[in-house]
DNA sequence: GATGAATGAGCATTCATTCAT
DNA sequence: CATGAATGAATGCTCATTCAT
């Protein structure tokens, strides 16, 4: 079955959709901006997308989908920390903007969107899967957990959203940054990992 | 004298838009809602600040300066490490809605507001008084820089913000979610201070 | 094709716009009150012109395109003088809204707006051609410009959008005020002309 | 009686109403920029005048004013007509701000503002007294009418208040527009006066 | 699948004006 | 005389969304 251009249509909203609502939020970006970046017309994408949420619903679920495709994938667990720590945030990088998106949506106090914690909880179980010996006491879930949570999925998350400002505001070149912040994710997260 | 001391609706305005913002993102909360919510006319906000952003930057500002007062004040270093991080979270969580704000208006990827980093930065130098044995090469700095701002700050404000729906997403009391966070932002953070 | 069609919704806000920014002046003129009158909606106006400054250029651009028109028709320059002020005022009676318009705009003494200007250079420019031995000396260039634009152009503009108040003001009838402008301007403008 | 500091105030106010007035327009120029400018509270210009309308009023007496003031002083009625036109164009061009705000109003043509048939026929009447043998039919009133008005007043009136745009547009030296205006005006009116 | 045209509701902001002091 | 504070109504403009074609 090859791709109709109906496809091609809906993912090119959805990357544009991505791109402004990352650089300037779900709420300033508006339908109209999206339909003139992308070259289609406002009420196609209304043809393609029920309404604005779902656009967003979308591209929740393609990071969701390829951070399973990755699983999947992945299965062989590097033996070499830094490895996997760089794998890992290599490919949130690309998603970037997703990533920026989720943070934002996941911030608003009255917000019930679960979508950050629903992703937390999926890479925190590959996690899980890669550390043998779990405890299973109550604390020790909770210890986990936090750590996990708190001191691994949130400071890549925020780096690779923050990573080009942060090198702005504290003057740092690009291989610097990266460098300084694999070490300190490994020494603070990984080299005290809960077990 | 005036009708109504100026003072005290400005507060008042700033006191709803930090709420409002905190709920439901800045660019989601309207002025018509301040107002309402506020019990104050739309045209009186306008009397108090030029324009919408104002109101965020005064926000900004009040927290700038309670900060500024509170380093002036604890210059008494605990010695104990528990307690300076129980203090330093249970100031933030009274900032709970400012520090959402701060931080998603930080993630919009083409926004050049600074003040995350502002007062990181702030943040950041108190930790390095506490510190005592500083060293100087650049990449000591670097990691220094990226392990309190990614593994301390983040996590930290990060935490205050996310704690409701992360207790209520994974089913965590209260008491148990604080005690959490609180030991492995020890473990991963504090025991491993870059010095 | 879509619900109505367009140029018509287009023609109709041009229509209105024109009769309220001469009514009200530009800036008294709202483009609520336009939508009402029109009977259109506010944002359909906004679908059709980008913002309201340019519904006034639209005005200008559909009375240049209209001068055009009548000098590429009127070749035939009439031999007899009083035919032709005749038909030159007949002519911009009927266009007494967007004269209004365009002269109230030039009089705003920080406004930049060159169109009074461009339409007379056009209307002087056909009166050149109407002319036979047009001397080249600056001086007389100068004293023709300022003779076509003063007592020419502007008192034929300002003729037709005062007519009315003029009569109603001295109190005299429409046949009357008509023989006696054209009597006037015969003698002080066209019998004068510098040549 | 020393003139009070009320009094100065007010002038204040008049003079910066004149001159936005003039420059933006009576609808767009608001009491608010009046009073920032003028460093005046807004509630004090309420003080001093009862609404916006009544502002723009007090600036028309003061126009009548002064001139009823010329009138009585410049009772020697010039021989040379030359010298004459050019008093009257020097006064005027003092009060260009102040002549521009009357030629906007009169051009909106719902407004019944009669300042400026009020203040052309106090001109008119001098010029009338100026001129020795008036004859006394209809047709010859309303053509001496027409010719004032039309040929006299409105081409004097708009040249002080366009000559600035009108030298810029056409790319002509000051002195040369004063010149060349005096001629036209001079054998177009002047010279052709009826009598 | 796609689109031009349209809309009701809402946006941030400004208006002329008021009033207690 | 003067002003800080306040306001109801309106401003120009944009929003997400709809619908006939």
């Amino acid at each position: 079955m090859p791709k109709t251009d109906g496809y091609l249509t809906r993912e090119r909203i959805l990357q544009v959709a991505e791109t402004l609502f990352s650089e300037q939020g779900y709420d300033a970006a508006s339908i109209g901006a999206i339909s003139k970046l992308a070259g289609i017309n406002k009420a196609t994408i209304y043809y393609h997308f029920s309404d604005k949420r779902s656009i967003l619903h979308a591209l929740y679920e393609d990071m969701i989908m390829q951070m399973r495709e990755r699983i999947v994938k992945n299965n062989s667990s590097d033996s070499n920390i830094m490895d996997h720590i760089k794998k890992e945030v290599d490919f949130l990088r690309q998603k970037k903007d997703i990533v920026s998106i989720l943070l934002m949506e996941a911030m608003k106090t009255n917000n019930d969107d679960d979508s950050l914690f629903l992703i937390a909880s999926s890479e925190i179980n590959r996690e899980k899967n890669r550390i043998i010996n779990l405890v299973n006491s109550p604390e020790k879930k909770n210890l986990f957990l936090a750590h996990e949570f708190f001191t691994g999925f949130i400071p890549i998350f925020s780096f690779v959203v923050l990573e080009d400002k942060y090198r702005k505001y504290f003057g740092i070149s690009e291989e610097q940054v990266i460098d300084a912040f694999f070490a300190a994710i490994k020494r603070a997260h990984f080299d005290t990992h809960v077990i």
